[in-house]
DNA sequence: AAAGCATAGTTAAAAAATTCACATGCTTCT
DNA sequence: AGAAGCATGTGAATTTTTTAACTATGCTTT
């Protein structure tokens, strides 16, 4: 079988295009030229043209791509094609605007559950859901099938829930806690940091005067 | 003046870095080394070094770096010697789970003001905020010192908001809705797409399965 | 039907980022 | 004081990623 590295910023690349290609299609736009493409999501048609390379042929030569069908193939791609039921654990701020966040549902992602172990939490409603206490959590991972699960949870209990998760099967965390979980090699992990990107931001308004000196 | 780019990649490995630093002077562990940093936040040491190296040297061969020493370096470089005053556009779950997310404020950032035009919203508190309405930010904005903008609306709005901040002085711009902004080179922006990563997870889940056919 | 045009797909070159390996220099122990 | 040990800092090598240039192909128009 032909091994081919894709690399990450590839299928992050991907996620945003396929992002795109929806909202075109929304406005009943039916064709889209990889140049058209680059220049809606801010990198060059080169590169979409690579990205798009790494996984078949897509387009018309003359043409452009059909923007259904690119919008199919790249969901398809990034597993998109079946609804990914989500565990939410944390039940705070975060957890909350995570439960009730649109943009899930549309790209097939659905929240089955949400847990925490604060007893003022446990049994308030969020949504249609009912915040379940973690000891729920292995049974209804099981009937609800949670393979992707998500930490919103402060440090301290993070790698605990990670545990949790990976005990019950969970295959993929998203971590909105700010530190680097410790995991078995057959688990994947991403962290979203709400502050990193704040700070590269400071650093650019800082940088920028320091190289007008 | 030596003119050296550093990749974003660095700076935000910076970023992470500094915020372990600070977990470790929280516990109380005076000196680290660059295997230690590595392995507490999932890179090579090499890696840690290198991009130290960009800034400065600020650890003793054969010892390490002073956690307390470094965590200022790696803040002072960030920017985060002062304290960030940021402007949230949107007022709707997701904005007010950042007004609310506590880790904003540990790394010198303030929340000054939250707006939304949603007249169901104007006038509500979030925290000790009273949600604005749009028509107020630009003396907030002046008023404030607001440099940098957090755009928490949905796409439809999100460039005319971004519009709206540049015309009032904002410098850079940490955009949550899933949509490349358009704005003139003087201004920052970065996005935050939350279901980016969801679709990475995704996607290795998937391909994780293909390759072992 | 043929020619021209536009754009995808592909290969090669360039650039960027990461890793490697070692020389350097501090600290400690004898 | 000298030697040994250890972890940094760095230049070179490697790998990865991006950009650019080129080629091929399908559509449209004449």
């Amino acid at each position: 079988m032909k091994t081919l590295r894709v690399p990450e910023a590839t299928v992050t690349r991907l996620s945003i295009y396929s992002r795109f290609l929806e909202r075109l299609d929304r406005h009943g736009i039916t064709t889209v030229s990889s140049g058209e493409i680059a220049e809606g999501v801010g990198v060059s048609p080169a590169q979409v043209r690579k990205d798009l390379a790494y996984f078949g042929e897509f387009g018309t030569r003359g043409v452009g791509y059909n923007v259904k069908d690119l919008m199919k193939y790249t969901m398809k791609i990034l597993g998109l094609d079946q609804t990914w039921s989500l565990a939410i654990v944390g039940a705070g701020n975060l957890g909350f605007a995570l439960c009730t966040y649109n943009g899930f549902n549309v790209r097939g992602f659905y929240i089955a559950a949400v847990f925490d172990n604060d007893p003022t939490k446990v049994g308030k409603k969020i949504g249609h859901l009912d915040v379940q206490p973690l000891a729920n959590f292995p049974e209804i991972s099981k009937s609800e099938n949670i393979r992707i699960g998500i930490i919103a949870v402060p440090i301290r209990g993070a790698q605990e829930v990670a545990d949790m998760m990976i005990n019950n099967g969970v295959e993929a965390i998203l971590n909105f806690a700010p530190v680097a979980l410790n995991v078995p090699e057959h688990v994947e992990t991403r962290n979203v940091d709400l502050s990193v990107k704040l700070e590269i931001l400071t650093f650019n308004l800082g940088f920028r005067s320091a190289q007008s000196l």
